[in-house]
DNA sequence: TTAAAATGTGAGGATATCCTCACTTTTTCT
DNA sequence: AGAAAAAGTGAGGATATCCTCACATTTTAA
């Protein structure tokens, strides 16, 4: 987890020893943890310093401030995701609608998995206007209007946007299915945003 | 993290004359202003006191936790919602999937903007522990399951059920956009996310 | 009228968080 | 070795919030 982005929420002093990467890596894993365990408001500076190991001091060294270190954090997430998108597009010619339905839902499902912070984030993001910065959404947004291009060959740039705009809420959708606890039913429910968005993507492909 | 009587909700002291009605009436709506204004963890309990014309301690007579307060609000809006509902379903029967599509979603979203803290609690209850008896997702479910079950008779009630999540997912989603600032291509992407909605309800009704 | 009940008040205690700063320790480089 | 740069430290200042409490005021009812 490289603070792959520069400074939008800039480090006060960044790092320039090994020790200084280690440091700011170990920090940013902290912060993912608090975040998960308690919310973007509910983790506290104190805490993610602490579970890193490190002073409270050490921690303002390199991030001035709470929405900095959040932000450092969904700019990696938000590298990741594109490049993981890019790579899905890059395999998807061909594929049927359901086909790739099943694979989108299934990438940012294992996303969530992987990186549970990712959807801690994005949530505070829903709240807290100062991460409204996060900009993931976009990026996100344009990687699946890139894929969806070799899927719809008949459509205008307009309603390619709007097609990616409608695909990325299905997909946040199955995410969000993901993440409610003690749901009933959620396999079958999964089942069904998945055949939601194949038809949408079947609709969309389909000479009018 | 004070918390001295953990009264689940209840009012410290129910209003009994009719200036404590109106005194909690008003406290309630300052508290949903605020919450718009500030989200659920901004929004500080001396300010919707101030709002509201009353003193802190008035607050805290009637709502003796900021908790309490958020469900109470929230109680109001799942009783609204869940009448609207069961009136729609009442119309609904012989309609289109693309009518009934369209009914749904505007009736979230007319909802959603003529009482604007209800989507702030939506999203406040995502990240905050203390709001997760909200149930207003499960009153929603159960709505909509009723409502399916005239538009799909020949699903068995663990498919009516998972069918109830994905459209409520759905409606969230076309509500989600509807409060998204200054997305270029809104009414697109709400067009496209209703058009999805009617091929999942039209696919549902379909004999199999 | 008058006492009891309901409602109203706001200063302040308890607690918690963010962040600074003067300082120490470690690493790098000449 | 020695100096300079980077990394590390943690007590405490500034501020903010939640909520209590002892008491004042208004309304109701006998």
């Amino acid at each position: 987890m490289r603070n792959a982005s520069q400074n939008s929420g800039a480090a006060r002093r960044a790092p320039r020893r090994r020790r200084g990467h280690e440091r700011v890596a170990a920090l940013l894993e902290a912060a993912a943890a608090c975040f998960v365990e308690k919310g973007y408001d509910g983790a506290t500076m104190t805490g993610i310093a602490a579970r890193a190991g490190a002073a409270i001091g050490s921690l303002y060294q390199f991030f001035p401030t709470k929405e900095a270190l959040a932000l450092a954090l969904a700019a990696a997430y938000a590298d990741a995701l594109e490049r993981q998108l890019q790579r899905l597009a890059a395999r998807s010619a061909g594929w049927t609608p359901e086909h790739l339905a099943a694979q989108l839902v299934r990438l940012l499902g294992a996303f969530r998995r992987r990186h549970p912070a990712f959807a801690a984030l994005a949530e505070a993001a829903a709240t807290q206007p100062a991460l409204r910065t996060l900009a993931v959404r976009r990026r996100l947004r344009e990687g699946l209007r890139e894929l969806l291009r070799g899927h719809a060959p008949g459509l205008a740039e307009a309603e390619l946007q709007a097609a990616a705009v409608v695909v990325l809420q299905l997909m946040k959708a199955a995410v969000a299915l993901g993440g409610e606890p003690g749901l009933s039913g959620r396999r079958a429910a999964l089942a069904g945003l998945e055949r939601a968005l194949a038809l949408y993507l079947a609709d969309l492909s389909r000479p009018a």
